[in-house]
DNA sequence: CACCATATGTTTATCGGACGAACAAATCCG
DNA sequence: CGGATTTGTTCGTCCGATAAACATATGGTG
């Protein structure tokens, strides 16, 4: 089959099916389900397990899973479990690097590639400097490609299957196709990224996801935080706020992004939390950006836009009456945005990532003093603050995932080949 | 069947079903495909036109048919339609008062009681004024039940099937309960409304949707310009602003309600549109609402609290610049809120209601202007932004909708019956 | 008017896939 | 060692969609 873009990013669309139900939607939808069981269960769960915890038949289930251990994407572990009587159970779990994605991250001032396994693990990743802003195109997929040789080669001789490859990038995308519509920091212009990979030999005939570079590391967070807690991912809703030059944001509901009609979504940068506040490059006044984007902060600080972050922190830490200010008002900035945010949206959850992360513990007090005067409901459910678990590789991590998520949500395509 | 409340507001939720599929969910799947296909159709299908547009064959398609045609809820046309060769299709079409719902409206200063049929068309309803702020629930149920009694005695008369019974209720809703939290006007907190209800005979085995009156209005809206598009709901989305004594929102995301955790989204009426703005009853500062609420509104066009409607009208006609000036600020106020909401959701359409609905005409302007500014997508995609088009009616409707699309969504529970 | 082309709706046989029950396998317990 | 218990597989059954043939009802054309 050709090159596939089946969704530009994110995870499985909610599928409230307009489509018609077949009788293989039903296989592919079970296949799904128990996929997804081995994925994201605390530890490997048995055929009967899954089957009790489905409600499928034991049989159902066994059939499914021979599917998905001859597609090489579970296995099964030694029945080395002892917990009571009866026949013990075979745990299944995913395979460690025989089926993976490629992630690859383009951002201003560098090129990631990441390879990482249907199970999470991440096998392998590189990172290459360099300028990117008015880049070219061509330019920036020459780089990638180089950099991703050697790993897909590595990867192919070990036997492995590759799913597919995931794109974060820092801008618009337009949805259902593998096009940048919009990069303004890497000055691109509805640039047609997959197909420009997907012209390389050494890249045809895969599937490719594209995301912009707050969702899919909301993606990868989500994940992360899933996994780490022991619990599916379903249920989770965050708002991820990512950090960067500008201030971008994304919405997890139950698991799922928020793309919006355009995948626009997530514009909390934008955010007015004070109209009579300074312009911003975006043609209003008083965006939470001014407030609390990188360079507002630092500017606030008293610090040079080229210094590094540790410089601010080493501000704070010394007391500095500049760097404590312009920290407070962004976090109250931060506070006044997000508490819109959760009232609008019900969630009670924050995550803080990019380069705030780093600030969570300077932010945190000031964020949350906002949000439990101003959200509503604040008073019925307690709200969190949390910073990001993945630091610089969310973005990488995040690419992949999309891969991943789409080989969860039917796994059908990934079945005929051995 | 025992009374059910299968879920406590809104329309078919994203199934994104983590249950097990059974070869029943598939029949229940397509039946409910085929029903849609019919409802939501511009001008009635044949059968054959639902085969071609679901994919499913003529075969499958008609035996659904009969099912839904058996259930009451569909009816053959006569076969009238000449348009080609070919022997003509039978025309389906959604029964006209043979299946209704019964939608019920409880404000601070009325109770409305209506009946929709399946096919959208309000057979009867009736409204009794009354002040109900800090009500007594069981008073509520009584005049409910009074107001009901005679609509739905005449209607069983008929031979009509009563699907179900919707109340829409001005405060926050337990999800998946039938149970009002806080309805702070009402001054109800934790009120098992539906049980109430439904443990008078005549309410007996009826299934209950109870949902927030913003949101049921919201889905009302929804439902309301498909069918004046005559397109199917499914693809919409907008933001709903329900002005009144505070103002409420909602989110209608691809024609599906977004609910939130608890059930508790959509306080637009308390974003902050203005750090340094006065105190709001919710003890923050700056809310939507102190500049764009009914009171506010009144009181900076310098009208007394008590006076009605028509009053600021005739002030905004007679060129009152107290007036203008309410509004205009109102305005601004009410475009700050919707582009930040706008920002972070992708939407582009708004749809104000309530009694801002009537100031439409007046707030649109400035609506827009801050909207143009504000939104950073607007250079890409057009903003909307309209009135209701339902006026008081919005409430009611969409109660009774709640019930109609639980059928749409699944309409096995409604076949047995005869 | 006969006849064919075209489109709709129904009937029939077929097939895919989940289910239930029975059975073999592997453990624990007494 | 034999019963109890749980797991995984095998086999017949049933439900529901599909495909193909057929009956039905038009329009068009010689």
């Amino acid at each position: 089959m050709p090159n596939r873009v089946d969704r530009a990013a994110g995870p499985a669309r909610p599928t409230t099916a307009r489509t018609a139900v077949r009788q293989a939607s039903l296989r592919e939808h079970n296949l799904s389900l128990v996929l997804r069981a081995v994925l994201e269960s605390p530890q490997p769960p048995t055929r009967a397990r899954i089957s009790a915890d489905l409600g499928l038949t034991r049989a159902t289930v066994s059939g499914l899973v021979d599917l998905l251990i001859e597609a090489q994407l579970i296995e099964e572990l030694a029945p080395v479990v002892v917990r009571g009587a009866g026949r013990p159970g075979v745990p299944l779990t995913a395979t460690t690097a025989r089926a993976v994605a490629i992630g690859v991250e383009v951002q201003v001032d560098q090129i990631t590639v990441g390879i990482t396994d249907i199970g999470g693990r991440s096998i392998v990743d590189q990172t290459v400097a360099g300028n990117f802003r008015h880049s070219d195109p061509a330019a920036v997929v020459e780089v990638v490609h180089n950099l991703a040789t050697p790993l897909l080669d590595n990867v192919r001789h070990k036997g492995a299957r590759l799913l597919g490859a995931g794109f974060s990038v820092p801008g618009l995308i337009r949805r259902g196709s593998g096009e940048v519509r919009f990069a303004p920091n890497l000055h691109w212009d509805s640039v047609d990224l997959i197909r420009m990979i997907a012209d390389r030999p050494q890249w045809n005939d895969l599937h490719y996801c594209l995301g912009n570079d707050a969702d899919v590391s909301a993606v990868a967070e989500s994940w992360a935080r899933a996994t780490a807690r022991g619990r599916p991912t379903t249920s989770e809703s965050f708002i991820y706020l990512s950090g960067g030059v500008g201030i971008g944001g994304s919405m997890i509901i139950q698991g799922q992004l928020l793309e919006g009609q355009h995948g626009w979504s997530g514009e909390i940068g934008h955010m007015c939390v004070d109209p009579a506040g300074p312009p911003c490059t975006c043609g209003a006044r008083g965006c939470l950006e001014q407030f609390a984007g990188r360079d507002a902060i630092f500017r606030a600080a008293g610090l040079d836009l080229t210094d590094e972050l540790p410089a601010l922190i080493a501000a704070l830490e010394a007391g500095d009456p500049a760097a404590r200010t312009a920290i407070d008002n962004a976090a109250s900035t931060l506070g006044i945005a997000l508490a819109n945010a959760i009232n609008l949206l019900d969630v009670d959850r924050v995550v803080i990532g990019g380069f705030l992360e780093v600030l969570h513990p300077y932010l945190r007090r000031g964020i949350e003093r906002e949000l439990f005067t101003r959200v509503v409901a604040s008073r019925w459910s307690p709200l969190l603050v949390e910073a990001g678990q993945l630091g610089g590789r969310a973005s990488v991590t995040g690419a992949a995932r999309l891969v991943i998520d789409q080989v969860i949500a039917d796994p059908t395509g990934w079945l005929s080949a051995s």
